[in-house]
DNA sequence: TTTATATTTCGTATTTTTGCGAAATACAAA
DNA sequence: TTTGTATTTCGCAAAAATACGAAATATAAA
């Protein structure tokens, strides 16, 4: 049952959850799911971690196609990359979604 | 806005995350899913990948709680731990439901 | 007890992730 | 042009993830 589909699928939503893999850039995408667009700033103050590494985690989610940002200097206004977004939704949802109730153990 | 209670979710999240962030072990988990409950090589003939390579996958799902085993000589049956399984589902679905669809971007 | 089967653990190597401070970059304002 | 602000890149180090084959483990069946 397992078709070239699904595993591309797979290893996109591996992509996916990589990127979501920890809690400072669940933290990132919460926020900037939540309320509108923000800048980097306004994230490393609450974050105690320093402004390099905060700025890797925004390079890692811009990488997997999370995220995306517009330059207004000498602010970056990053907000969620809507495609890429919604197909990551998607994907974890019916993953979930498609699970049978019935257990054996 | 971030509340302690918030900061452990994510903290729970990412564990989640992680262990899915292979695409084997999403596999793994999707068949679990599924189906009924599987046995390990059920599994190993389907995947290019070593058995001892294969029993790592189960050993972190396992560790991220998302999977349990029973043994059932020679064999071992794995099945999803539905606990935690139904919590992953909560915070994965919660987590992108409450997305805002307004971007600025 | 020996043999066969299923799975895990061990040892090892390679790659990736995570984190930091210092330096570099880009642009606006003085 | 110099200064200030926001962010990234660089260089480094430590830790974790990934993968394999060989050896070990556990149990049922012969």
């Amino acid at each position: 049952m397992k078709t070239d589909k699904q595993e591309l699928e797979f290893t996109e939503m591996a992509r996916f959850a990589k990127a979501m893999s920890h809690p400072i850039r669940l933290q990132i995408l919460n926020l900037l799911s939540k309320s509108d667009c923000c800048y980097t700033g306004d994230i490393t103050d609450e974050l105690p971690i320093a402004r390099s590494t905060l700025s890797q985690h925004f390079k890692e989610l811009k990488a997997a196609g999370l995220i995306q940002g517009e330059y207004n200097p000498p602010k970056i206004k990053y907000c969620l990359q809507s495609d890429n977004w919604e197909k990551a939704k998607k994907l974890f949802t019916e993953f979930f979604e498609n699970s049978n109730k019935s257990s054996c153990c």
